[in-house]
DNA sequence: TTAGGGTTAG
């Protein structure tokens, strides 16, 4: 347990290397005593997350390999596998892409026996969606899960809307929304699936669907963020609807919600777009007031764009602010 | 009740 420890330890620093880590369950598998499970599984759950290092390139692909070490050759009387090393491995296929492999291991954990009421709902829908088999996806969530002994949590229904939103079916997206906030609904929506659903409206053009969505999750008392309102007001700014984008924005200042460089960006291209630059330089007057920056790929096509429409003095204002933040960093 | 996992702009 100590040698594990300080293992994970080392995969946090990103010092564990492939061999290192063999060499450690040699030592774990011909000891007398059972693994320590609890141990293990925090073991497993580090390499799952950890990034790439000098020392270990892919430490998920590490973790899966080294797990069917354990099948394979730790005591069956003495197995410290349990329902959640089968969720961290899960997890950890997720992470290197291989979602296939996510759902064999589901498959195996089914034919070992163990209780499954504890199945980590999240990554065993993840693992549907990241292979692209969707309507799986919904299947497990509304009846499968139930048929194992657990209760779908808001991150799988956040999950699985929005792969329905990546496939343009917000519309159905909204019917399982609906499915959450009714009655007697496992989880309440807070603001991410209401986000999530909206922002699928407005990427499949329908802003009128999405805004109304907006007004729903108002009355259910969930507060939209910056998130949810720049989604409408990039939707509504390519949808040429100025007007209504700068009133979302007053609305969002109204309301305590604090715009960022991504709402103005929205914003200032959005005028760009339509040649309004009087009204786009205004945005970002207000920006620059607020602290805020454009990043520099937009700031340096905006001054161009400027100069390309004979706004020259708009243009150097702008990139003297520039050359001031500049000077108020190094400073 | 062993870990940590969902949303936006480009």
């Amino acid at each position: 347990s100590a040698a594990l420890a300080a293992a994970t330890e080392r995969v946090r620093a990103g010092t564990l290397s492939p061999a290192d880590a063999r060499h450690l369950f040699d030592e774990l598998l011909q000891r007398p005593t059972p693994v320590p499970g609890q141990a293990l599984n925090g073991f497993l759950a580090a390499l799952a997350r950890a990034p790439a290092s000098a020392a270990c390139g892919d430490s998920p692909a590490l973790a899966v390999s080294l797990f069917n070490r354990l099948c394979r050759e730790a005591s069956p009387h003495a197995s410290p596998l349990t329902v959640h090393t089968y969720s961290i491995l899960m997890d950890c296929c997720c992470r290197a892409r291989r979602p296939d492999l996510g759902l064999a291991f589901f498959g195996r954990l089914l034919r070992t026996g163990l209780r499954t009421d504890g199945v980590d709902a999240y990554a065993l829908i993840k693992c549907f969606c990241l292979a692209k088999r969707t309507d799986e996806a919904v299947s497990v969530l509304l009846h499968r899960l139930s048929e194992l002994g657990c209760v779908p949590d808001a991150l799988s229904y956040s999950v699985v809307l929005k792969v329905l939103c990546d496939d343009s079916r917000s519309q159905r997206a909204l019917d399982l929304l609906r499915m959450m906030s009714k009655e007697g609904g496992v989880c309440a929506p807070n603001v991410v699936p209401y986000s999530t659903v909206i922002h699928g409206f407005c990427k499949e053009g329908k802003v009128s669907k999405a805004c109304d969505l907006f007004n729903k999750m108002g009355q259910q008392g969930v507060k939209p963020n910056v998130v949810t309102y720049t989604s409408i007001i990039d939707a509504l700014c390519k949808a040429r609807a100025m007007d209504k984008a700068e009133s979302f924005l007053r609305h969002m200042v109204d309301n305590d919600v604090r715009p960022n460089n991504v709402t103005y960006k929205c914003i200032i291209q959005g005028y760009s777009s339509l040649g309004l630059w009087n009204e786009a330089v205004k945005i970002f007057r207000e920006m620059t007031s607020r602290g805020l920056m454009l990043d520099d790929v937009t700031r340096n096509s905006f001054v161009a764009s400027l100069c390309n429409h004979g706004r020259s003095k708009e243009a150097a204002e702008i990139a003297h602010q520039m050359i001031e933040s500049e000077t108020t960093v190094s400073n």
